[in-house]
DNA sequence: CCCTCTCCTTGATAAATATCAAGTCTCTAA
DNA sequence: TTAGAGACTTGATATTTATCAAGGAGAGGG
């Protein structure tokens, strides 16, 4: 596979200001490999033996403990996934499953600390890609402790709106079981809370959402660009 | 201030391999200063100008949106906070403030990334240690959203109990207000938490807790290493 | 076209957690 | 020694969330 395969992937914060020939040393033994969806790419425990970067399609990460189960994230193209595990050479703490058929590149965990000791360029993305890791999760907590389970929604609801354009009208990027456990609660309850999120101009149709009136949806949710700004 | 002063901090992960003479450096434009207790160090939202390491007394790290307010971690000896705003040179996502008198240092955030440049040494200890901070925060997210408020509390309990030597008594780190915070429950529910706990032998005398049935508490606690191991 | 499956919704109920209001206890300081 | 403050606890109640059970709607396959 030729680096030219995937400008997309080199065009990623980590990849871009890699030198050249380390970039292609890496895409030298990568995999691109397509996976139907519901399948299971990697589980929680299991030694990390690769960096994993969805193409195509999307991914969701999740986690397990005392028989319960719960949606830690979900990733789109183009986006890493486990990059801590690898760096760390310790094992998952996350399981991932295709949401979707995807196209997924792997590269050995390996060379990517080969990669990073060699390339300075390289390393300095690194960390700021794990930096942004880290705050995304540091946010998705303060979401988790600081919001009701409606105001979870009607934020989320607010960042898919603005995502796609603004423009009143979007699509759910996911079923709607897997989105009410990404924001912590039963879908029996996601149900209830988009009835409850009704008089505040928000219509579902399917996976097809519509808000009528998205200042008052803004003053119920009061989002916080500490907690919803995807950049920062 | 000299490196000599701090011989504890000089064995910290993040830079116990770098060279003396970068140590040095950055040494020489960090401060070294005394808070009393309950003070605050730094608010959410502001730009992060120094990377703080708490050398002597506690630190807790909370967030603030619409009104509540949530502990979001406890720092002790000799432990780094807020390091990926530092290297993002973005804002602070937490607030921290002093839980008891504390000695802390503070370094320039500019010198640490400069450090980072320089030091290839000093680069990889610093994605060890934001990896390991990124593993933490996903770990107490799994906690949150995996389980029951009691069950987190026997988990923490068991996690002191064996901090401290594991022989049936201990201390509990901070006041019970915290505790609660940290674990997402109100203190009146700690409270309540901790009588479900007595059958399964916790005792609680003010802040020391003593366990008689250890065996018992693992059985209701189930602790999982991919929640509660410090070190993985 | 209809069956069946899955996903989602709804209603009824139960469980978990929060809130409000006293109370108790302990520590400190006058 | 005692008053007061702060931290914690307890009880009563409200709210939030989960669970259980059933039904409906839509998609895909025969």
């Amino acid at each position: 596979m030729r680096a030219s395969d995937l400008p997309e992937v080199r065009a990623l914060g980590l990849f871009s200001s890699m030198e050249e020939k380390h970039f292609d040393a890496l895409m030298e033994v990568a995999y691109l490999q397509t996976f139907p969806p519901q399948l299971d790419l990697i589980a929680e425990g299991d030694v990390a033996d690769f960096l994993y970067i969805v193409v195509e399609g999307s991914v969701e990460l999740f986690a397990r403990s005392n028989g319960r189960e719960s949606t830690m994230g979900l990733v789109r193209p183009v986006g890493t996934f486990i990059l801590a595990a690898v760096l760390k050479d310790a094992v998952y703490l996350m399981s991932a499953r295709t949401a979707q058929r995807s196209k997924i590149l792997l590269i050995p965990s390996q060379n990517i600390r080969e990669a990073f000791q060699q390339d300075a360029e390289f390393a300095r993305a690194i960390v700021q890609e794990l930096a942004s890791c880290y705050r995304g999760v540091v946010k998705e907590h303060k979401n988790l402790k600081l919001r009701t389970a409606v105001e979870r929604l009607a934020n989320r609801l607010l960042r898919y709106h603005n995502d796609q354009g603004g423009n009143g009208s979007f699509e759910l990027p996911h079923d709607k079981r897997t989105l009410a456990s990404a924001l912590g609660m039963t879908p029996e309850n996601l149900s209830r809370a988009f009835n409850t999120l009704k008089p505040y101009g928000v219509e579902v149709e399917g996976s097809t959402i519509r808000l009528t009136d998205v200042n008052s949806m803004e003053t119920l949710a009061k989002p916080n660009p500490l907690i919803d700004d995807r950049k920062t």
